[in-house]
DNA sequence: CTCTCAAAAGTCAAT
DNA sequence: CTTTTGAGAG
């Protein structure tokens, strides 16, 4: 989408200017003044040039000044987004608006209210990793397990409690007591919230929890920020859960001396709502106007982003869900190409048709940077990867094993986290034996239970090292960490972080121990953290008077997408629900069969399918230009081979749509039965062939393709220096003999390009490729 | 206390 | 199937 060029010559109305080049919906939603606004915005009907020029208007006209705008969007990437077009609006006079998550917004306010409530201002965010660190301790030393109680089913309740703003006293008051394991519970959640007061720490969930009790607690503080705030405006409004509702409304509430509510705008897509598991209520959206008395509500359907048959498919997919409101997303750029589905005979085949696709692609011109692929979950990315790597395309997984969950970024983290937060004991315990520095469990045991009794802090505990018996390599040991978490205490104050992580390295000498082990990977690892202190200096230089603090903060809160660089020019590979919000000129989406999409999982939760549909719509509508489904017809999973079927979403989109290069069909001889007998009862062969449309009347030449006996595998070989040059020829286990065009790339990295006899032109890494010359 | 090997868990999505 | 966690030996 482009931006326009909007210029505001017109000083007596600095509205007519804003609302040039936006369709009379866009312009209503933005010039609309009252309460409260709902803007029903479709994917890619252009919600974000809405938002953006709505704040602009409401600043030129003088409505507002930007501080008392706060704008929440889902990610830091779509803040960052917004920020910088609302700049390009409005210049310097964004300076001073909150535009940021409903995370960050809270961290922002605990830090600046924590000395209320019995925190610091330091405190330290933990990621759902590190509470359940926490909690496997606790759920430990309880015995929980003793009355059938599981940590993910302790953490999924506690999470689902704090989302709902129930608190360990309120859950307990309307309990059934006589239920052992509901005791249990509540002194599981009991000890997890004490524990984690202690630490001068906050989960995921308190974030927002907490600062709503905040506002009920203390109506002075909350009247301070509802007379700050005048204008709100909320994106991925469907995607809210009930604290987030609730942070709103008291956001948005009269204030005690009678100053009037500040004036909300929502905007949402209850179609794209995928967010049910984390406590995500569709119903704060759709029951606005009842919440909001007089609330204005716009509808934006005409899409600026996808082709027709794009969003023709889009619709059919989505109409199949009830209880609904009508919605028909339309576009004025033509049908464009039709999508393009492929049913391999496994996972590699699958991943091989993303790769040759992309390389077609390429070959026409599209950037790699333009193209992204899709999946269900993160376990379909093995073989994605194998493929691409083999076949030398530029890629990048987007979230999965993320970089701060690293264990040696973790470690790493852990040493500024016990600088900035010395209360936090989780962390200090972390770094006591790491590097290895003889501080084995015997002692950490000691330090923790003298810790306790003492009613301190590990960190604190760990001064009187010398009253506590230990043996003189422990306690020196123990003065060394000391000494040089005083040190870098010290450089808090002044120093920017990259010096205080850099200090850190140097006295540990975190990296080398790292270097000096034998296992190959520990090398990446040392890369890892190198590339950590990299961050740090990249924050430094972003944010002069940024502090360790605001970089922890960062850190704990950067979401997946916002990882994304936009100028790497790399295939990028995500979970559909990562790929919220985002756009692609062309789109894959992987992994189209029952039992994945929809996931098996969500057979059983109520409105499980419902969202799972929502989901593949998501996938759908984010593709500007070309879309493409594929699927195998075997997959593994837990190690074992499974038969998989056709998605059911794939048949609700009208056959006129797609173009099947190869389609599940084909696969309907012996070949799946097979297998099959010792596989799902819903044998693949049965649901396609029952079609008496479509599938059977395929080009012939489509039919053809047929190559069970030919499957790509995963094999590779290390072909050492192997030196091919144009004109030679080669055999490939999996796609037979072909002819060298064209080398490419240099040592490790080199690439040829192979026209094969049988299945056309290929690109393969040299190094590892399962080939010969001959 | 540290290393090695075997057992167990994980794989539905994420701030 | 892979990765992480635990037990026992050295």
């Amino acid at each position: 989408m482009t931006e326009l060029d909007l210029s505001f010559g017109a000083p007596n109305d600095p509205l007519t200017a804003l609302t040039e080049g936006l369709n009379p919906q866009q312009a209503e939603a933005v010039l609309y003044r009252g309460p409260a606004l709902l803007i029903v915005a479709g994917a890619g009907s252009g919600k974000t040039r809405v938002l953006t020029h709505r704040i602009a208007g409401l600043i030129r006209t003088r409505e507002a000044w930007p501080s008392q705008v706060l704008a929440i969007t889902f990610t830091n990437k779509a803040a960052a987004e917004m920020r910088e077009r609302a700049e390009g609006l409005l210049g310097q006079a964004t300076e001073g608006m909150w535009i940021s998550t409903f995370h960050s917004s809270c961290v922002r306010i605990l830090r600046r209210e924590a000395e209320n409530f019995g925190f610091t201002k330091n405190f330290t965010i933990y990621d759902s990793h590190d509470s359940r660190t926490l909690l496997k301790r606790i759920y430990k030393e309880t015995e929980a397990e003793h009355v059938g109680l599981s940590v993910a089913g302790i953490a999924n309740k506690m999470s689902r409690l704090k989302n709902e703003l129930a608190d360990v006293d309120s859950y307990a008051h309307n309990a059934n007591l006589n239920d052992p394991a509901e005791r249990k519970f509540i002194e599981v959640f009991r000890e997890y919230t004490r524990s984690l007061q202690a630490a001068n720490a906050f989960d995921f969930d308190d974030l927002l929890a907490q600062t709503v009790f905040l506002f009920r607690a203390f109506p002075g503080v909350a009247d301070h920020y509802r007379k700050k705030f005048r204008h709100i405006l909320v994106d991925e409004y469907q995607d809210t859960n009930h604290a987030q509702y609730a942070l709103i409304h008291e956001l948005t509430r009269e204030t005690e001396d009678g100053t009037p509510g500040a004036s909300l705008t929502v905007v949402g897509d209850s179609d794209q709502s995928i967010y049910a598991f984390r406590g995500a209520d569709i119903r704060n959206i759709a029951e606005f106007e009842r919440d909001f008395s007089g609330a204005k509500v716009v509808l934006l359907e005409q899409n600026y982003r996808s082709t027709q048959n794009i969003l023709s498919a889009a619709n059919a997919v989505i109409g199949n869900n009830f209880d609904r409101k009508a919605k028909n997303l339309w576009s004025a750029s033509g049908d464009g190409d039709k999508i393009m589905a492929f049913a391999g005979p496994g996972a590699h085949d699958e991943a091989q048709f993303v790769v040759d696709q992309i390389d077609a692609l390429h070959a026409q011109g599209m950037a790699y940077k333009d193209m992204a692929v899709f999946y269900r979950t993160n376990a379909q990315t093995r073989a994605l990867e194998e493929v691409f790597i083999r076949s030398a395309v530029p890629y990048r997984l987007v979230g999965g094993t993320k970089f701060y969950e690293r264990a040696e970024i973790k470690d790493v983290m852990a040493y500024l986290i016990s600088v900035a937060n010395p209360a936090d004991s989780l962390a200090t315990r972390r770094i006591l034996n790491v590097p290895k520095r003889g501080i084995g469990p015997a002692t950490e045991a000691t330090l923790q239970s003298f810790a306790t009794q003492n009613g301190i802090s590990v960190r604190e505990g760990m001064r009187s090292a010398a009253q506590l018996g230990f043996g003189p390599k422990v306690t020196g040991a123990m003065a060394g960490l000391s000494d040089l978490l005083d040190e870098a205490t010290t450089l808090m104050a002044a120093g920017p972080v990259a010096d205080i992580l850099a200090l850190i390295l140097e006295k540990t000498g975190y990296v080398d121990a790292l270097r000096a082990t034998r296992d190959p990977q520990d090398e990446a690892r040392a890369e890892n953290v190198e590339e950590l202190l990299a961050v740090t200096r990249e924050f430094d230089k972003n944010n002069p008077d940024g502090t360790l603090i605001d970089f922890l903060t960062e850190a704990a809160l950067v979401a997946a997408a916002d990882e994304l660089d936009d100028e790497s020019g790399t295939v990028s590979l995500m979970t559909l629900h990562t790929a919220k919000g985002l756009e692609y000129d062309a789109v894959f989406i992987t992994g189209v069969e029952e039992e994945l999409l929809p996931h098996r999982m969500s057979a059983m939760e109520p409105g499980g399918p419902a969202e799972e549909r929502r989901l593949f719509y998501v996938g759908i509508t984010r593709a500007r230009k070309r879309l493409f489904m594929s699927l195998a017809m075997s997959r593994a999973l837990f190690g074992q081979t499974n038969i998989s079927a056709p998605s059911r979403f794939l048949r609700e989109i009208p056959d006129e749509l797609i173009e099947w290069l190869q389609d599940p069909s084909s696969y309907s001889g012996g070949f799946g039965n097979s297998l099959s007998s010792s596989g799902s009862p819903r044998a693949v062969s049965g649901s396609w062939n029952q079609r008496s449309d479509g599938w059977n009347s395929l080009p012939p030449a489509a039919r053809e393709k047929r190559d069970w006996d030919n499957r790509v595998t995963n094999q590779i070989r290390d072909n050492g220096d192997l030196v091919l040059a144009p004109g030679d020829r080669i055999r490939h286990v999996d796609f037979g003999e072909g002819l060298v065009t064209e080398i490419t790339g240099v040592d490790s990295k080199r690439v040829a390009h192979v026209k094969f006899d049988q299945v056309g032109a290929k690109k393969l890494l040299i190094k590892i490729a399962p080939i010969e010359k001959i």
